[in-house]
DNA sequence: CGGGGTTCCTGGCCGC
DNA sequence: TGCGGCCAGGAACCCC
């Protein structure tokens, strides 16, 4: 799915298209993943906000409108009024029709994404969410608290990771990004607080780097106007195995980790 | 409660 | 060309 950086991305698109809007009409998916999508009529939008990879819009009665991406989920704008039932628009599992006649999509192939609504801050049903850690560009993301968070953890580092418990909106791309920045192997079971410091530095910097550059385009992901995003980030490790690491020259490999495709420096990141 | 595996979907790609 | 198997950026759920 698109990971923090280019939910972040989303969100700063959106935010001026739906902000204030009211819902004139809106519709999902049977399925219990998006059906909440038509539950949001006639209310008001407000700012959209986004802890770790999930978008929050609040509403006028005192609900929150939720939208996670899943893998392939892509939240669009169109002006054709008849978009959601456009036979082309067959992955479109959510829509909300604006009041100045724009309908805001939700498409996702995979249905691995979501719609929830919920009262204003009630995230019973969204576990993640509920438990989620710290904001990676936030005050609270510090060495100290970062390393104590992993401490409480035994399984491999990347998995742990993928948890979005010790720190929110890291997915697979930026986590095996980060630990190859960092030098840590991906099935470490132990970091400590040197350590620890260094891999909260490279998410910190991996992570901004790439909403600099408006996210990173992988396979189907595109932008909410549409296009794929023409700044493609530079990845140094994801996706590379087989081929020379960009810092030692070994050749990079791959293993699965968590059940994740994961790609590390055997040298750089040695045990 | 933590950890590890499975499952929810669809489609692209690779090898036979 | 056809088809089976595998893989894909996530997280909920189940069991131990």
């Amino acid at each position: 799915m698109p990971e923090l950086p280019e939910v972040e991305t989303i969100r700063r698109q959106l935010d001026p298209v739906v902000r204030g809007r009211s819902v004139v009409a809106a519709g999902g998916h049977p399925s219990d993943r998006f059906a909440a999508a038509g539950t949001v009529v006639g209310v008001r939008l407000g700012p959209i906000r986004r802890r770790g990879k999930y978008l929050i819009v609040p509403t006028d009665d005192a609900r929150e409108l939720i939208v996670h991406l899943g893998m392939t989920g892509v939240l669009g704008v169109t002006d054709d009024p008849d978009a959601p039932d456009a036979p082309q628009r067959r992955f479109t599992r959510a829509w909300w029709l604006l009041d100045d006649a724009r309908t805001l999509t939700f498409d996702d192939q995979r249905r691995f994404g979501r719609v929830a609504v919920v009262p204003r801050g009630c995230y019973g049903d969204l576990p993640t969410l509920a438990a989620l850690g710290p904001e990676p560009l936030g005050p609270d993301f510090t060495a100290r608290a970062f390393h104590r968070a992993l401490a409480r953890h035994r399984a491999p580092v990347k998995a742990t990771l993928l948890t979005q418990r010790v720190v929110a909106g890291v997915g697979n791309i930026y986590a095996d990004e980060a630990l190859w920045r960092a030098r840590i192997n991906p099935v470490a079971r132990r970091v400590g607080p040197g350590r620890a410091a260094r891999l909260r530095d490279a998410i910190v910097a991996v992570l901004s780097e790439a909403i600099d550059h408006g996210g990173t385009r992988l396979r189907d992901y595109r932008t909410p106007a549409g296009d794929t995003g023409a700044h493609q980030w530079h990845l140094d490790c994801y996706g590379r195995a087989g081929e020379a690491c960009p810092r030692c020259g070994t050749v990079l490999r791959a293993r699965r980790v968590a059940g994740r495709g994961t790609t590390w420096c055997p040298r750089c990141q040695a045990r």
